[in-house]
RNA sequence: GCUGGUGUAGCUCAGCUGGUAGAGCAGCUCACUCGUAAUGAGCAGGUCUGGGGUUCGAGUCCCCACACCAGCUCCA
């Protein structure tokens, strides 16, 4: 037998008799690490450790705590999923069954619903699968001996044939095959804590045009105490629910009477709400932004130059006036372009950035809607600055800023950015040209290196009318959100003839940027409720400070501390109910009102205040003046 | 829009195989005047999402619509 000469990632070789299982060449790297390794990969193709090696090449070994190695557990059970549906289901399809962020799912094609029971009796037989320490095998087959195999699995023979024709790796687990290029771990003992949760309709291959499958959701983890854990993270997940939280701090819903996907602002949202404007338009202006107001109806013409009407018809609201056709504005980009137009512009007079909390409204799928997070009626943070090509770098920088800016204000200052540009194979399908293209994105890439942003570049997942940044915010538990957006527009400016004199006194097109930080202050306001769990910091809480008396003799100094707060600029409130001093602290906690300010006799006797801070419990009595100038100073810091 | 599930008082929920709706909290009334997360008693509150149907009889069974939930698709 002939040696094989592999090479690590380290540059070290070591060499491998052919035949010999990979798991001989991962022992002499070292003992430890083949206890701690799952599978191999030799250029780029997967294998198993028990597998004979047949060729040399680049080796990775993937271990449990390495790279992919969780992804690898998660696949293989949703590999032991299907096995267990195989054997309670005979006759089921089987479609895809990846690994995915948080756990795996399987597709599967089969005329009946799977029901919660099902879940459960498959979750059941999935653990006695797993108990019998079952092997998970790899072997190559060729395409036509595929097709053999999987005779009876329409979506695994449309995945055979576009493959082509080649060799395909599948694996055996039990009596279980599927078409698959792994890796895997060894054997199912490594599958013990995993966790099947909700099965959901999907499509195949993700197109609507195509067959409804049946997804099963789960997920699973190495460790018992890791997959507990996570539960707990979902548990705290379904516990933060704006929906939810809207409801019981009384702040916003949606309203079935009025329809949906259209929220109701409550006084105490209402409150919230004009908070974080107040901040915006503080913030804008400082940074060299006009705001306007557009209306919020116009006359269709507007919306058959912009291309809407033509587009985006379906997802617009139009209606009739005086025999003429209206469009509710989805979008604000039009009108401010009406606004830039509305002078003749030079470069001198360059960049102008116009700001406006726009809201607009979008006929969006029923089946989408959720809570705040995806409404009808929404209103953009929008913007839109006009410049000539050589202030871009600086403008998308500047909006870089203030991204940062406003969304570090919240508390969000870990952020995961992707650059949306082209695709390469189709340049014919997008407005704009080549060179604007190039110097759109250049700059983009230069405002984000300058930050010393890290970003993803996602080839051809630009929209067809310019190149842009998305930054999606990472909230207190971990989960991802779209908020800001800078988009290049090359198509608009066209369409509506958008032009500036440049210092040769030549017109040319101007450079138009739309940019949003909170993207919807709606759902901006759902990630809130959710990252602060309801516990909404000082300067946002609808109601800062609640002053409680302890007894009848102290109604009118509680309602005396209640109006010097108030005279600060406070928001309080005097809680003076003939009511028992524990009951009144509970429904303050349970409204989650940040300060409490105790008041009994001793108090009332000595110019005080018994502070109790959300959550914190009694911290005892001070000067009310001192109390006051302390939370001032939380709002003006916005901690 | 698609697949599956759910819809009972303001909120959270109970209501077995069809026999004519119930609890806790919230609300109102009364008593208690109270020291750091729920004082006690009483009262009131429902076209059981809406509309058809089956039945002597429907919250319970069937059909249609609507809304919501988990996803898919779409997207901010």
């Amino acid at each position: 037998m002939s040696d094989l000469n592999l090479t690590l990632p380290d540059g070290q070789t070591l060499t491998l008799e052919a035949g010999r299982p990979w798991a001989d060449a991962v022992r002499q790297i070292g003992e430890g690490l083949l206890r701690n390794a799952l599978a191999v990969t030799v250029d780029g193709v997967n294998h198993s450790l028990a597998e004979p090696a047949r060729a040399g090449g680049q080796l990775t070994v993937i271990t449990r705590s390495g790279k992919g190695g969780v992804e690898t557990l998660r696949h293989s059970t949703a590999h032991l999923l299907a096995w267990a549906v195989q054997d309670l289901f005979p006759g089921t399809k089987f479609a895809f069954g990846p690994d995915i962020e948080n756990g795996f799912y399987y597709d599967f094609d089969r005329p009946e619903a799977f029901s919660e029971d099902d879940l459960a009796r498959i979750e059941a037989r999935m653990r006695e699968m797993a108990g019998g320490k079952v092997a998970i095998e790899r072997a190559e087959v060729g395409s036509a001996e595929a097709r053999e195999l999987f005779k009876d699995q329409p979506y695994k023979l449309e995945q055979i044939d576009e493959l082509g024709d080649r060799q395909l790796s599948i694996y055996r687990m039990g009596a279980f095959t599927d078409l698959c290029e792994g890796p895997h771990v060894p054997d199912t003992t490594e599958l013990k804590a995993f966790k099947l949760l909700t099965v959901a309709g999907a499509y195949w291959r993700g197109d609507a045009k195509r067959p409804m499958l049946q997804r099963i959701y789960g997920t699973s983890f190495f460790k018992k105490k890791e997959l507990d854990d996570h539960l707990v993270m979902l548990e705290e997940a379904k516990k933060r629910d704006h929906r939810k939280l809207g409801r019981e701090l009384d702040l916003f819903g949606i309203m079935e009477e009025a329809g949906p996907g259209l929220s109701f602002w409550f006084p105490r949202g209402d409150l919230l709400r004009e908070q974080i404007i107040d901040y915006w338009k503080a913030v804008h202006r400082r940074c060299g932004y006009q705001t306007v107001t557009t209306p919020h109806i116009s006359q269709a013409g507007l919306w058959e130059t912009s291309g809407h009407m033509e587009f985006y018809k379906e997802n617009m609201y139009v209606f009739e006036q005086d025999d003429r056709p209206y469009v509710v504005k989805p979008m604000n980009c039009p009108g401010h372009i009406l606004m830039y137009k509305r002078k003749t512009r030079g470069y001198r007079n360059l960049p102008v950035r116009l700001a406006e909390l726009g809201t607009v409204y979008r006929a969006e799928l029923k089946g989408a809607l959720h809570g705040l997070m995806r409404v009808r009626g929404f209103t953009q943070d929008d913007g839109h600055i006009f410049c000539t090509p050589d202030q871009l770098e600086d403008e998308v920088s500047n909006t870089i800023d203030l991204v940062k800016e406003i969304l570090g204000t919240f508390g969000f200052n870990d952020f995961k950015v992707e650059l949306s540009v082209r695709d390469p194979l189709n340049k014919e399908k997008y407005a704009g040209t080549d060179e604007e293209w190039d110097a759109a994105e250049r700059s983009l890439v230069k405002a984000l290196e300058k930050h010393s942003l890290a970003y993803t570049r996602e080839e051809g997942e630009a929209v067809f009318y310019g190149p842009k940044i998305d930054v999606k915010l990472i909230d207190a538990i971990g989960r991802r959100w779209q908020a800001s957006t800078i988009q290049f527009d090359f198509n608009l400016p066209r369409r509506f003839d958008v032009r500036f004199t440049d210092h040769e006194g030549q017109e040319q097109y101007v450079y138009m940027v739309h940019r949003a930080i909170m993207g919807s202050l709606e759902r901006f306001i759902g990630i809130l409720t959710e990252h602060y769990a309801g516990d909404f910091p000082v300067w946002l809480a609808p109601e800062q400070v609640r002053v409680l008396s302890v007894s009848r003799d102290q109604h009118e100094y509680a309602e005396a501390t209640a109006n010097l707060l108030r005279e600060k600029g406070l928001r309080v409130e005097a809680d003076v109910r003939e009511e028992k001093i524990g009951f009144k602290i509970r429904e303050a906690e349970v409204m989650r009102v940040p300060w409490m300010l105790i008041v009994g006799g001793r108090e009332a006797e000595t110019g005080q205040a018994s502070v109790r801070v959300r959550h914190k419990g009694d911290l005892g009595s001070r000067p009310v003046a001192e109390v006051a100038d302390e939370l001032l100073d939380l709002v003006r810091k916005r901690q």
